[in-house]
DNA sequence: TATCAAATAGGAGTCTACTCTCAAAATATG
DNA sequence: CATATTTTGAGAGTAGACTCCTATTTGATA
């Protein structure tokens, strides 16, 4: 009879401290760089072992990781049909965003800031990158009809990509910069053709 | 009046060893991939000590490194004025691999492979490809007489660069594609405004 | 409260890239 | 041939990510 809790104290505990550690984490690679921050001093920040960590975090490297592409492909794969895969990407890409709060899109650009600029991270993100070209490319595809190896919907996949990237290695180096609009405008700019 | 050599003996031998070091590297990282390498193992494959091989290379990584940009840029420099972008760069690419042997472009394509595979190597690329970007941007903003920080021109460069390396990851998974071709019909799509 | 299960601290230990030192060997030079 | 300079081998040493074990604590359960 007694209420059950949503979520038994040590759950609600060990989601806590695992935020913590990446909090830390995320603020220590900030101020001090990537490389020069050892797992023991995030260890000591968030006060505790660095065994801890370990148990948490597989490695250094995922405590920058949260997968932020799914809502993206959702929001891709729902956008109306008759839309061109650029069009498509523009509609899904507002979507999410709108979806987000002031705080959570600057947390992402945090996040990003560090990808790309830190060799480490650029590298564990092989797998998001690539992984999110297929994906995007898959989606792309079945939208248009197409094979999914159709060399046609490989090179819109790239040449989105490609451009979106371009934009971000700018907003990284200038974070006042309105990125979700920028990235918007580069897209508009592809769909009419890139203005050769 | 003995004859002056080109090159001391010890020049040559340096060279000899550094190649040596690199190919054996290469050898190793192929055949049993590159996390899996330790540098004592290269450096006995090589014939050499430990040490050695860090008096010639950095680092690992830089055991797959070999610039092969420049001469890109270059062609890319010389191309008639009269050429948008995307024709300019197909230009510029046709006549780098027209200079080459089909060694070295197998060889390429060989160090590709492992860039693209290999997390850690795609991480000490970071440099090489935001660096490859920046230039080739400051190249078309000087060709099309805008400003390097031109949001068109980051568009267009972001545009190629991502249908190059759509392309390359289909080429990396396909050896037996004939890649400059490949490439060449790509951003001929590209320039025909991606068929959307 | 008593018992059970899970999580943690603490620390010892491994692995490997990378550094440093020094003496020996190879090469250049007169 | 004699001397100076470079390059090398050998090995000890460092650092930091990551693993593994054990005693202890902490939360769940009845």
């Amino acid at each position: 009879m007694s209420d059950r809790p949503v979520q038994g104290l040590r759950e609600r505990k060990k989601a806590k401290t695992r935020a913590l550690i990446q909090k830390e984490a995320l603020r220590l690679f900030r101020e001090q760089g990537y490389a020069e921050t050892t797992v023991e001093q995030i260890a000591e920040a968030a006060e505790v072992a660095p065994s801890t960590v370990f148990r948490y975090f597989a490695s250094k490297e995922e405590l920058v990781f949260i997968d932020q592409f799914p809502p993206f492909a959702e929001a891709l794969n729902a956008a109306p049909a008759e839309l061109n895969p650029v069009q498509a990407v523009r509609v899904a890409m507002r979507e999410v965003t709108a979806g987000q709060t002031a705080e959570e899109i600057a947390e992402g650009v945090e996040r990003e800031r560090l990808m790309l600029t830190v060799p480490e991270l650029w590298a564990a993100s092989l797998e998001n990158v690539s992984g999110t070209l297929r994906t995007m490319q898959e989606i792309l595809a079945r939208r248009a009809g197409r094979a999914v190896s159709d060399p046609e919907i490989r090179n819109i996949t790239g040449a989105i990509t490609g451009v979106v990237f371009a934009v971000w290695l700018d907003w990284v180096k200038d974070p006042v910069m309105d990125g979700p609009a920028e990235v918007d405008k580069a897209l508009a700019h592809l769909e009419a053709g890139l203005g050769l």
